[in-house]
DNA sequence: AGTTCAGCATCGGACAAGGG
DNA sequence: CCCTTGTCCGATGCTGAACT
């Protein structure tokens, strides 16, 4: 898919930025900017698009975003109704690899977190004891000023190079040689997507809303996005499925018509393909690790 | 819940046309 | 000349029914 180029904004104090986001939902599109980015959520549910990977996040989640990774924050359906009671917020830190001047990075000293910040070209997704630890200094950096605020962002990628509690999201890195021009088609289809998923939607349909022929429309979101409309629409159905399984006292069944599918046999090979294994053996590994990790 | 299979729908490669 | 879009058509994917 195409990414809109976000432009970050300068700080005059600052060689970095860290910013506190709080709304009732988040609303920038999907996009890609040289900056790498740290992103911690403190309120809010919703799907993260990083790359070719979709994923849900919950309050604690924490991502690091590599230079020009297409991403994109979509909150659950229900934080677009004026609820008051809901809010989307998030502690954000956007810098260069050059923040500390050109060669810094190229330093002995920074050599394990050069390697991170390669391997964050994919996106990694901070897990386990390294995200408390981390986000405590997320929290904490907001208060900090100058010379003690650098020193926290170093702290923090040091403590992500040292460790192994991560995993990568994406499978593919940045888009190098994105089109740049015409942001709104693609931008269109998704949001549409995020909004019907869980009805039926055809090719037809999405291809309309953009006005093109379905032929054309499968090659040009293929293009862009390196998914076929389908893959990346049971993507969503199946981060969606995954979700209710772990959330929702439902039958598979239920799920899978509750997921936009309407067909279990094709429901089950469509997660089993995804995630090597059935949505009944999903359920109980999940249960197995939440009860292993509350007996510690 | 999960598997198999036949029939239909969609995907995507090859090629061509049109516009800038 | 390059890029976008349309058409054709064989390959592949998806669906729903029947079954374990």
């Amino acid at each position: 898919m195409k990414a809109i180029l976000q432009k970050v904004p300068e700080s005059v104090d600052s060689s970095f930025a860290v910013q506190e986001f709080r709304s009732a939902y988040f609303d920038t599109p999907w996009h890609f900017h040289p900056e790498y980015e740290l992103v911690y959520i403190l309120e809010s549910e919703g799907k993260r698009f990083v790359g070719d990977k979709i994923s849900n996040f919950k309050p604690g989640d924490l991502v690091l975003l590599g230079s020009n990774l297409p991403h994109w924050y979509r909150n659950d359906a229900i934080y677009y109704n004026d609820d008051p009671s809901l809010k989307a917020s998030s502690i954000v830190i956007q810098f260069t690899t050059d923040f500390l001047g050109d060669t810094f990075l190229l330093s002995p000293e920074m050599f394990e977190i050069h390697q991170i910040l390669q391997k964050a070209q994919k996106g990694l997704e901070i897990k386990g004891g390294l995200s408390n630890k981390v986000a405590k200094m997320v929290r904490e950096i907001t208060d900090l000023k100058g010379m003690d605020r650098l020193l926290q962002l170093l702290r923090i990628l040091n403590a992500i190079s040292k460790s192994d509690e991560y995993r990568l999201l994406s499978n593919k890195g940045p888009s190098i040689g994105v089109n740049v021009n015409d942001p709104k088609r693609i931008n269109k289809i998704y949001e549409y997507v995020m909004n019907h998923f869980t009805e039926p939607i055809t090719i037809n349909e999405a291809s309309e809303l953009i006005h093109m022929c379905p032929s054309t429309f499968c090659r040009y979101f293929k293009k862009r996005t390196r998914n076929t409309f389908t893959f990346f629409l049971n993507e969503i159905r199946i981060g969606h499925a995954c979700k209710l399984l772990i959330e929702e006292d439902l039958s598979i069944t239920e799920i899978c018509y509750k997921s936009g599918f309407n067909n279990i046999s094709y429901f089950n090979r469509q997660f089993k393909s995804r995630k090597n294994m059935t949505p009944q053996a999903f359920r109980q590994e999940y249960y197995k690790k939440s009860s292993y990790s509350a007996a510690l």
